[in-house]
DNA sequence: CAGTGGTCTAGACCACGGT
DNA sequence: CCGTGGTCTAGACCACTGT
Protein backbone atom coordinates (compact mmCIF):
# COMPACT_ATOMS: atom_id res chain seq x y z
CA UNK A 1 0.00 0.00 0.00
CA UNK A 2 1.30 3.79 -1.21
CA UNK A 3 0.77 6.14 0.81
CA UNK A 4 0.04 9.51 -1.29
CA UNK A 5 2.67 10.98 -3.95
CA UNK A 6 2.25 9.53 -7.32
CA UNK A 7 0.57 12.55 -8.59
CA UNK A 8 3.71 14.49 -9.88
CA UNK A 9 2.90 18.45 -9.40
CA UNK A 10 2.71 20.46 -12.58
CA UNK A 11 2.70 24.22 -13.03
CA UNK A 12 4.79 26.39 -10.81
CA UNK A 13 5.27 23.51 -8.61
CA UNK A 14 6.99 21.37 -11.43
CA UNK A 15 9.44 24.26 -11.70
CA UNK A 16 9.93 24.37 -8.13
CA UNK A 17 10.90 20.65 -8.15
CA UNK A 18 12.91 20.97 -10.92
CA UNK A 19 15.07 23.37 -9.61
CA UNK A 20 15.22 21.66 -6.13
CA UNK A 21 16.08 18.72 -8.11
CA UNK A 22 19.51 20.98 -10.08
CA UNK A 23 20.34 22.13 -6.31
CA UNK A 24 20.07 18.74 -5.17
CA UNK A 25 21.98 16.95 -7.58
CA UNK A 26 24.42 20.03 -7.57
CA UNK A 27 23.92 20.44 -11.08
CA UNK A 28 23.58 24.35 -9.40
CA UNK A 29 26.39 24.33 -6.55
CA UNK A 30 26.24 25.70 -3.10
CA UNK A 31 26.94 29.74 -3.57
CA UNK A 32 26.56 29.75 -7.17
CA UNK A 33 24.34 32.03 -9.28
CA UNK A 34 21.67 30.71 -11.24
CA UNK A 35 20.23 31.58 -14.72
CA UNK A 36 17.67 34.72 -14.26
CA UNK A 37 14.29 34.33 -14.27
CA UNK A 38 13.65 35.42 -18.33
CA UNK A 39 16.37 32.63 -19.09
CA UNK A 40 14.78 29.88 -16.99
CA UNK A 41 11.48 31.59 -18.27
CA UNK A 42 12.54 29.96 -21.67
CA UNK A 43 13.76 26.97 -20.74
CA UNK A 44 10.96 25.78 -19.10
CA UNK A 45 8.57 27.56 -21.62
CA UNK A 46 6.15 29.50 -19.56
CA UNK A 47 5.86 32.92 -18.50
CA UNK A 48 8.54 34.44 -16.23
CA UNK A 49 5.97 35.07 -13.10
CA UNK A 50 5.62 31.37 -12.96
CA UNK A 51 9.23 30.73 -12.78
CA UNK A 52 9.19 33.82 -10.33
CA UNK A 53 6.51 32.27 -8.10
CA UNK A 54 8.47 28.81 -8.32
CA UNK A 55 11.73 30.68 -7.10
CA UNK A 56 10.14 32.96 -4.53
CA UNK A 57 9.47 29.89 -2.77
CA UNK A 58 12.44 28.46 -2.53
CA UNK A 59 13.73 31.73 -1.34
CA UNK A 60 11.04 31.46 1.32
CA UNK A 61 12.61 28.49 2.65
CA UNK A 62 15.99 29.78 2.77
CA UNK A 63 17.75 27.50 -0.38
CA UNK A 64 18.33 30.37 -2.71
CA UNK A 65 18.71 34.11 -2.16
CA UNK A 66 17.69 36.59 -4.77
CA UNK A 67 18.63 40.15 -4.81
CA UNK A 68 18.48 42.77 -7.52
CA UNK A 69 20.58 43.15 -10.43
CA UNK A 70 22.93 40.77 -8.59
CA UNK A 71 20.26 37.56 -9.22
CA UNK A 72 19.52 34.61 -7.46
CA UNK A 73 22.72 32.33 -6.00
CA UNK A 74 21.95 28.82 -4.13
CA UNK A 75 22.07 29.48 -1.05
CA UNK A 76 25.01 28.08 1.08
CA UNK A 77 23.64 27.03 3.95
CA UNK A 78 20.44 25.32 3.56
CA UNK A 79 18.17 24.26 6.14
CA UNK A 80 17.22 27.88 8.12
CA UNK A 81 13.76 28.15 8.51
CA UNK A 82 11.61 25.78 9.75
CA UNK A 83 7.43 26.46 10.07
CA UNK A 84 5.87 24.89 13.05
CA UNK A 85 2.16 24.00 13.96
CA UNK A 86 1.56 26.22 17.44
CA UNK A 87 -0.92 23.50 18.72
CA UNK A 88 -3.97 24.15 19.77
CA UNK A 89 -4.12 22.00 22.91
CA UNK A 90 -7.36 20.47 22.97
CA UNK A 91 -7.09 19.32 18.98
CA UNK A 92 -3.69 18.09 19.93
CA UNK A 93 -4.69 15.83 22.92
CA UNK A 94 -7.50 14.76 20.96
CA UNK A 95 -5.58 14.01 18.02
CA UNK A 96 -3.26 12.11 20.06
CA UNK A 97 -6.75 9.53 20.59
CA UNK A 98 -6.88 11.16 24.42
CA UNK A 99 -10.00 12.73 26.09
CA UNK A 100 -9.41 16.52 26.96
CA UNK A 101 -10.45 18.18 29.83
CA UNK A 102 -9.03 21.89 31.78
CA UNK A 103 -9.18 22.52 35.38
CA UNK A 104 -8.13 26.07 36.56
CA UNK A 105 -5.92 25.65 39.30
CA UNK A 106 -5.73 29.23 40.62
CA UNK A 107 -7.08 32.92 40.02
CA UNK A 108 -6.02 36.13 41.45
CA UNK A 109 -5.70 39.54 41.04
CA UNK A 110 -2.85 41.60 42.35
CA UNK A 111 0.25 42.72 41.77
CA UNK A 112 2.94 40.16 39.41
CA UNK A 113 5.82 39.43 40.82
CA UNK A 114 8.63 41.67 38.61
CA UNK A 115 9.79 38.37 36.13
CA UNK A 116 6.15 38.67 34.71
CA UNK A 117 5.95 42.50 34.67
CA UNK A 118 9.76 43.44 32.95
CA UNK A 119 9.21 40.19 30.47
CA UNK A 120 5.56 42.18 29.69
CA UNK A 121 7.21 46.00 30.11
CA UNK A 122 5.35 46.75 32.61
CA UNK A 123 6.47 48.69 35.64
CA UNK A 124 6.84 46.34 38.90
CA UNK A 125 3.84 45.40 41.17
CA UNK A 126 1.64 46.31 37.85
CA UNK A 127 -2.02 44.95 38.89
CA UNK A 128 -2.54 41.65 36.77
CA UNK A 129 -4.33 38.60 36.64
CA UNK A 130 -2.55 35.85 37.60
CA UNK A 131 -4.15 32.44 35.94
CA UNK A 132 -3.07 28.26 36.76
CA UNK A 133 -4.49 25.86 34.43
CA UNK A 134 -3.36 22.29 33.74
CA UNK A 135 -4.71 20.57 30.64
CA UNK A 136 -5.63 17.02 30.92
CA UNK A 137 -5.65 14.00 28.35
CA UNK A 138 -7.48 11.29 29.37
CA UNK A 139 -7.55 12.54 33.41
CA UNK A 140 -3.62 12.48 33.38
CA UNK A 141 -1.57 15.83 32.94
CA UNK A 142 -1.00 16.98 29.98
CA UNK A 143 0.39 20.42 30.11
CA UNK A 144 0.25 23.12 32.66
CA UNK A 145 -0.16 26.85 32.02
CA UNK A 146 0.62 29.86 34.08
CA UNK A 147 -0.55 33.12 32.86
CA UNK A 148 -0.68 36.56 33.19
CA UNK A 149 -3.66 38.53 31.82
CA UNK A 150 -2.85 43.04 31.61
CA UNK A 151 -6.18 43.72 32.81
CA UNK A 152 -5.92 47.39 31.14
CA UNK A 153 -5.31 45.50 27.67
CA UNK A 154 -8.32 43.21 28.67
CA UNK A 155 -10.74 44.69 30.99
CA UNK A 156 -13.63 42.11 30.09
CA UNK A 157 -12.04 39.15 31.11
CA UNK A 158 -12.62 39.99 34.85
CA UNK A 159 -15.94 39.17 34.86
CA UNK A 160 -15.54 35.65 32.81
CA UNK A 161 -15.94 32.41 34.48
CA UNK A 162 -12.75 30.98 33.62
CA UNK A 163 -13.35 27.57 34.90
CA UNK A 164 -15.66 26.85 31.90
CA UNK A 165 -14.27 29.30 28.87
CA UNK A 166 -9.90 28.82 28.98
CA UNK A 167 -8.68 31.79 29.08
CA UNK A 168 -6.55 31.44 25.33
CA UNK A 169 -10.34 31.02 24.19
CA UNK A 170 -11.56 33.82 25.47
CA UNK A 171 -8.83 36.02 24.99
CA UNK A 172 -8.16 34.70 21.33
CA UNK A 173 -12.43 35.48 20.62
CA UNK A 174 -12.27 38.96 22.49
CA UNK A 175 -9.30 40.45 22.63
CA UNK A 176 -6.91 40.87 19.05
CA UNK A 177 -3.75 40.70 19.26
CA UNK A 178 -1.41 42.71 16.89
CA UNK A 179 2.17 41.40 17.30
CA UNK A 180 3.22 38.63 19.25
CA UNK A 181 6.66 36.15 20.44
CA UNK A 182 7.45 33.28 21.22
CA UNK A 183 10.03 31.53 23.12
CA UNK A 184 11.13 27.57 23.58
CA UNK A 185 12.98 26.11 26.05
CA UNK A 186 13.72 23.43 28.74
CA UNK A 187 13.42 23.82 32.07
CA UNK A 188 13.72 22.17 35.65
CA UNK A 189 10.08 21.86 36.95
CA UNK A 190 9.88 23.47 40.09
CA UNK A 191 7.52 22.65 43.25
CA UNK A 192 4.19 23.84 41.47
CA UNK A 193 4.90 22.76 38.58
CA UNK A 194 5.93 18.82 39.41
CA UNK A 195 3.38 18.85 41.71
CA UNK A 196 0.38 19.23 38.47
CA UNK A 197 2.53 17.50 35.85
CA UNK A 198 2.80 14.77 38.52
CA UNK A 199 6.32 14.36 37.85
CA UNK A 200 9.52 14.82 39.99
CA UNK A 201 10.97 17.90 41.22
CA UNK A 202 13.79 18.95 38.70
CA UNK A 203 12.78 17.08 35.87
CA UNK A 204 13.25 18.75 32.34
CA UNK A 205 10.19 19.79 30.82
CA UNK A 206 9.55 21.31 27.72
CA UNK A 207 8.27 25.40 28.05
CA UNK A 208 6.83 27.28 25.60
CA UNK A 209 5.74 31.11 26.13
CA UNK A 210 4.01 33.26 24.59
CA UNK A 211 3.95 37.20 25.05
CA UNK A 212 0.75 39.01 22.78
CA UNK A 213 0.88 42.93 22.71
CA UNK A 214 -2.14 44.84 21.47
CA UNK A 215 -0.85 47.83 20.10
CA UNK A 216 1.92 48.92 22.76
CA UNK A 217 0.06 47.24 25.04
CA UNK A 218 1.41 43.95 26.32
CA UNK A 219 -1.79 41.36 27.06
CA UNK A 220 -1.15 38.62 27.99
CA UNK A 221 2.53 36.42 29.14
CA UNK A 222 1.50 32.44 29.01
CA UNK A 223 4.02 29.82 30.16
CA UNK A 224 3.10 26.54 28.88
CA UNK A 225 4.87 23.98 30.64
CA UNK A 226 4.25 20.16 29.07
CA UNK A 227 4.56 16.91 30.98
CA UNK A 228 8.20 15.16 30.64
CA UNK A 229 8.76 13.26 27.57
CA UNK A 230 7.03 16.03 25.34
CA UNK A 231 8.53 16.52 21.74
CA UNK A 232 7.62 19.52 18.69
CA UNK A 233 8.27 17.95 15.24
CA UNK A 234 8.29 19.50 11.89
CA UNK A 235 9.44 18.28 8.43
CA UNK A 236 12.19 20.52 7.26
CA UNK B 1 14.92 59.03 17.15
CA UNK B 2 12.70 56.73 15.55
CA UNK B 3 13.36 52.95 14.10
CA UNK B 4 12.43 51.86 10.86
CA UNK B 5 8.65 51.94 10.06
CA UNK B 6 8.00 55.30 8.41
CA UNK B 7 6.53 54.13 4.87
CA UNK B 8 3.65 52.44 4.99
CA UNK B 9 3.60 49.30 2.62
CA UNK B 10 1.39 49.99 -0.77
CA UNK B 11 0.52 47.19 -3.20
CA UNK B 12 -0.04 43.54 -1.95
CA UNK B 13 1.60 44.55 0.91
CA UNK B 14 -1.02 47.20 1.80
CA UNK B 15 -4.20 44.87 0.87
CA UNK B 16 -2.92 42.46 3.08
CA UNK B 17 -2.59 44.88 5.88
CA UNK B 18 -5.67 46.27 5.69
CA UNK B 19 -7.52 42.80 5.31
CA UNK B 20 -5.53 42.09 8.52
CA UNK B 21 -6.71 45.25 10.06
CA UNK B 22 -10.17 44.16 9.24
CA UNK B 23 -9.83 41.10 11.12
CA UNK B 24 -8.11 42.99 14.39
CA UNK B 25 -10.91 45.65 14.73
CA UNK B 26 -13.48 42.56 14.52
CA UNK B 27 -14.94 43.91 11.06
CA UNK B 28 -14.56 40.60 9.93
CA UNK B 29 -15.37 38.57 12.87
CA UNK B 30 -14.18 35.19 13.46
CA UNK B 31 -15.24 32.55 11.89
CA UNK B 32 -17.27 34.31 9.29
CA UNK B 33 -16.73 34.19 5.69
CA UNK B 34 -15.27 37.72 4.12
CA UNK B 35 -15.66 38.99 1.07
CA UNK B 36 -14.52 36.97 -2.35
CA UNK B 37 -11.96 38.20 -4.25
CA UNK B 38 -13.66 39.77 -7.48
CA UNK B 39 -15.44 41.61 -4.52
CA UNK B 40 -12.25 42.77 -2.69
CA UNK B 41 -10.66 43.76 -5.70
CA UNK B 42 -13.14 46.29 -6.73
CA UNK B 43 -13.15 47.98 -3.07
CA UNK B 44 -9.70 48.02 -3.17
CA UNK B 45 -9.31 49.00 -7.29
CA UNK B 46 -6.57 46.34 -8.03
CA UNK B 47 -6.72 43.12 -10.18
CA UNK B 48 -8.13 39.96 -8.24
CA UNK B 49 -4.46 38.24 -8.28
CA UNK B 50 -3.42 41.12 -6.23
CA UNK B 51 -6.00 40.30 -3.89
CA UNK B 52 -5.06 36.68 -4.22
CA UNK B 53 -1.49 37.69 -3.35
CA UNK B 54 -2.58 39.57 -0.27
CA UNK B 55 -4.89 36.98 0.70
CA UNK B 56 -2.64 33.84 0.17
CA UNK B 57 -0.11 35.16 2.56
CA UNK B 58 -2.23 35.67 5.46
CA UNK B 59 -3.79 31.89 4.75
CA UNK B 60 0.07 30.78 5.04
CA UNK B 61 0.27 32.10 8.80
CA UNK B 62 -3.11 30.25 9.29
CA UNK B 63 -4.70 33.77 10.04
CA UNK B 64 -7.77 32.88 6.80
CA UNK B 65 -9.20 29.72 5.73
CA UNK B 66 -9.54 29.47 2.05
CA UNK B 67 -11.84 26.84 0.55
CA UNK B 68 -12.63 26.58 -3.33
CA UNK B 69 -16.17 27.67 -3.77
CA UNK B 70 -16.95 27.91 -0.03
CA UNK B 71 -14.79 31.28 -0.11
CA UNK B 72 -12.69 32.70 2.62
CA UNK B 73 -12.92 32.71 6.29
CA UNK B 74 -11.31 34.03 9.31
CA UNK B 75 -9.57 31.37 10.58
CA UNK B 76 -11.50 30.45 14.72
CA UNK B 77 -7.60 30.00 16.66
CA UNK B 78 -4.83 31.85 14.99
CA UNK B 79 -1.54 31.86 16.17
CA UNK B 80 -1.28 28.26 14.40
CA UNK B 81 1.94 28.66 12.79
CA UNK B 82 5.61 29.81 13.65
CA UNK B 83 8.40 30.13 11.43
CA UNK B 84 12.00 29.59 13.41
CA UNK B 85 15.55 30.34 11.69
CA UNK B 86 17.01 27.10 12.10
CA UNK B 87 21.12 28.89 13.41
CA UNK B 88 24.15 28.14 11.74
CA UNK B 89 26.17 27.86 14.94
CA UNK B 90 28.90 29.33 14.06
CA UNK B 91 26.89 32.84 13.01
CA UNK B 92 24.76 32.73 16.27
CA UNK B 93 27.76 32.30 18.89
CA UNK B 94 29.49 35.37 16.86
CA UNK B 95 25.94 37.44 16.55
CA UNK B 96 26.07 37.19 20.26
CA UNK B 97 29.16 38.91 20.25
CA UNK B 98 31.20 35.88 20.92
CA UNK B 99 34.10 33.85 19.51
CA UNK B 100 33.49 30.76 17.91
CA UNK B 101 35.16 27.68 18.60
CA UNK B 102 34.61 23.89 18.12
CA UNK B 103 36.60 20.54 19.43
CA UNK B 104 35.77 16.97 18.16
CA UNK B 105 35.43 14.54 21.46
CA UNK B 106 35.36 11.49 19.50
CA UNK B 107 35.15 9.57 16.66
CA UNK B 108 34.24 5.75 16.36
CA UNK B 109 33.23 3.65 13.50
CA UNK B 110 30.98 1.02 14.47
CA UNK B 111 27.64 -0.85 15.11
CA UNK B 112 25.21 2.05 16.00
CA UNK B 113 23.21 1.87 19.23
CA UNK B 114 19.60 0.30 18.64
CA UNK B 115 17.45 3.79 19.63
CA UNK B 116 20.35 5.75 16.87
CA UNK B 117 19.26 3.02 14.14
CA UNK B 118 16.00 2.83 14.98
CA UNK B 119 15.82 6.11 15.08
CA UNK B 120 16.95 6.23 11.34
CA UNK B 121 14.90 3.43 10.15
CA UNK B 122 17.85 0.88 9.77
CA UNK B 123 18.38 -2.34 11.16
CA UNK B 124 20.23 -3.04 14.34
CA UNK B 125 23.76 -2.95 14.53
CA UNK B 126 23.88 -0.81 11.42
CA UNK B 127 27.70 0.11 10.73
CA UNK B 128 27.73 4.07 11.45
CA UNK B 129 29.96 6.95 12.16
CA UNK B 130 29.55 7.93 15.59
CA UNK B 131 31.08 11.69 16.01
CA UNK B 132 30.40 13.78 19.13
CA UNK B 133 31.38 17.27 19.01
CA UNK B 134 31.69 20.58 21.13
CA UNK B 135 31.05 24.09 20.40
CA UNK B 136 31.84 26.93 21.97
CA UNK B 137 31.63 30.20 22.52
CA UNK B 138 34.63 32.05 23.47
CA UNK B 139 35.90 29.09 24.84
CA UNK B 140 32.94 27.96 27.09
CA UNK B 141 30.10 24.68 25.99
CA UNK B 142 27.53 26.71 24.33
CA UNK B 143 26.25 23.46 22.42
CA UNK B 144 27.24 19.22 22.74
CA UNK B 145 26.02 17.43 19.39
CA UNK B 146 26.14 13.85 19.10
CA UNK B 147 25.65 12.58 15.45
CA UNK B 148 25.46 8.96 13.75
CA UNK B 149 26.05 9.29 9.86
CA UNK B 150 25.19 6.48 7.73
CA UNK B 151 28.62 5.95 5.47
CA UNK B 152 26.08 3.96 3.25
CA UNK B 153 24.85 7.29 1.75
CA UNK B 154 27.45 9.83 2.72
CA UNK B 155 30.59 7.39 1.85
CA UNK B 156 33.20 9.99 1.32
CA UNK B 157 32.96 11.85 4.93
CA UNK B 158 35.47 8.45 6.20
CA UNK B 159 38.39 10.27 4.58
CA UNK B 160 36.86 13.86 5.49
CA UNK B 161 40.01 15.40 8.92
CA UNK B 162 36.16 16.03 10.67
CA UNK B 163 38.70 18.05 13.21
CA UNK B 164 39.11 20.71 11.08
CA UNK B 165 35.68 20.65 9.14
CA UNK B 166 32.39 20.31 10.90
CA UNK B 167 30.43 16.96 9.89
CA UNK B 168 27.90 19.93 9.57
CA UNK B 169 29.76 21.88 7.35
CA UNK B 170 30.67 19.15 4.86
CA UNK B 171 27.34 17.29 4.47
CA UNK B 172 25.42 19.93 3.32
CA UNK B 173 28.54 20.92 1.02
CA UNK B 174 28.75 17.40 -0.34
CA UNK B 175 25.85 15.48 0.37
CA UNK B 176 22.40 16.58 -0.68
CA UNK B 177 19.13 15.73 1.37
CA UNK B 178 15.65 15.45 -0.04
CA UNK B 179 14.07 15.22 3.49
CA UNK B 180 14.36 15.86 7.07
CA UNK B 181 12.68 16.00 9.98
CA UNK B 182 13.58 18.36 13.19
CA UNK B 183 12.31 17.84 17.02
CA UNK B 184 12.60 20.50 19.49
CA UNK B 185 12.63 18.48 23.15
CA UNK B 186 13.88 19.04 26.53
CA UNK B 187 16.12 16.20 28.26
CA UNK B 188 17.76 16.09 31.47
CA UNK B 189 21.32 15.95 31.20
CA UNK B 190 23.24 12.35 30.94
CA UNK B 191 26.94 11.99 32.18
CA UNK B 192 28.28 12.60 28.87
CA UNK B 193 26.73 16.24 27.76
CA UNK B 194 27.04 17.27 31.78
CA UNK B 195 30.32 16.91 31.55
CA UNK B 196 31.22 18.42 27.71
CA UNK B 197 28.70 21.50 28.60
CA UNK B 198 30.21 21.70 31.75
CA UNK B 199 26.56 21.51 34.31
CA UNK B 200 25.39 19.34 36.57
CA UNK B 201 23.92 15.84 35.49
CA UNK B 202 20.15 16.06 35.40
CA UNK B 203 20.18 19.59 34.83
CA UNK B 204 17.56 20.74 31.51
CA UNK B 205 18.60 21.36 28.24
CA UNK B 206 17.08 22.06 25.65
CA UNK B 207 18.10 19.77 22.80
CA UNK B 208 17.10 19.97 18.65
CA UNK B 209 17.58 16.66 16.95
CA UNK B 210 17.61 16.67 13.24
CA UNK B 211 17.47 13.47 10.89
CA UNK B 212 18.05 13.86 6.80
CA UNK B 213 17.34 11.70 4.10
CA UNK B 214 18.67 11.40 0.96
CA UNK B 215 16.06 9.46 -1.28
CA UNK B 216 15.26 6.52 1.14
CA UNK B 217 18.54 6.30 2.72
CA UNK B 218 18.97 8.34 6.10
CA UNK B 219 21.89 10.21 6.18
CA UNK B 220 22.64 11.42 9.41
CA UNK B 221 21.05 11.91 12.47
CA UNK B 222 22.23 14.71 15.08
CA UNK B 223 20.85 15.76 18.32
CA UNK B 224 22.17 18.69 19.51
CA UNK B 225 22.47 20.08 23.52
CA UNK B 226 22.52 23.51 23.83
CA UNK B 227 24.26 24.76 27.61
CA UNK B 228 21.49 25.44 30.18
CA UNK B 229 18.98 28.88 29.69
CA UNK B 230 19.24 28.62 25.85
CA UNK B 231 15.85 29.90 24.70
CA UNK B 232 14.73 30.17 20.59
CA UNK B 233 12.39 33.27 20.33
CA UNK B 234 10.67 33.99 17.27
CA UNK B 235 7.88 36.77 16.36
CA UNK B 236 4.32 35.46 15.61
C1' DC C 1 -24.19 22.61 -11.96
C1' DA C 2 -22.13 26.88 -10.74
C1' DG C 3 -19.29 29.77 -7.67
C1' DT C 4 -14.86 30.30 -5.77
C1' DG C 5 -10.04 30.16 -5.38
C1' DG C 6 -5.68 28.51 -7.98
C1' DT C 7 -2.94 29.32 -11.59
C1' DC C 8 -1.02 30.83 -16.03
C1' DT C 9 0.04 34.39 -19.53
C1' DA C 10 2.03 38.34 -22.00
C1' DG C 11 3.18 42.58 -21.24
C1' DA C 12 4.44 46.51 -18.55
C1' DC C 13 6.60 49.63 -15.14
C1' DC C 14 9.51 50.25 -11.31
C1' DA C 15 13.03 49.88 -7.35
C1' DC C 16 17.14 48.37 -6.18
C1' DG C 17 21.86 48.02 -6.43
C1' DG C 18 26.15 46.37 -9.04
C1' DT C 19 29.41 48.50 -12.23
C1' DC D 1 23.67 53.38 -16.20
C1' DC D 2 21.11 49.36 -16.81
C1' DG D 3 20.27 44.33 -15.60
C1' DT D 4 17.59 41.85 -12.36
C1' DG D 5 13.99 40.73 -9.47
C1' DG D 6 9.36 42.64 -7.56
C1' DT D 7 5.05 43.66 -8.68
C1' DC D 8 0.76 44.85 -11.14
C1' DT D 9 -2.77 44.08 -14.78
C1' DA D 10 -6.55 42.16 -17.57
C1' DG D 11 -7.99 38.25 -19.13
C1' DA D 12 -8.37 33.36 -19.35
C1' DC D 13 -8.96 28.46 -18.12
C1' DC D 14 -9.19 25.09 -14.70
C1' DA D 15 -9.91 22.29 -10.21
C1' DC D 16 -12.39 21.71 -6.55
C1' DT D 17 -16.49 21.38 -3.95
C1' DG D 18 -21.08 22.89 -1.92
C1' DT D 19 -25.67 22.54 -3.37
Amino acid sequence: MRSDPPTPPTGWQAIRDEALRRIQSREWQAGAPIPNEAELAMQFGCARSTVNRALRELAAIGLIERRRKAGSRVARHPLRKATFEIPIIQHEVEARGGRYDFTLIARNLGPAPVAASSRMGLPAGAEMLHLQALHLSDGRPYMHETRWVNPVAAPGILDVDLARVSANAWLVQNVPYTRGELTLSAAAADGTRAEALGCAQGEAIFCMERITWIGEAPVTLVIQSYAPGHRMTTAI
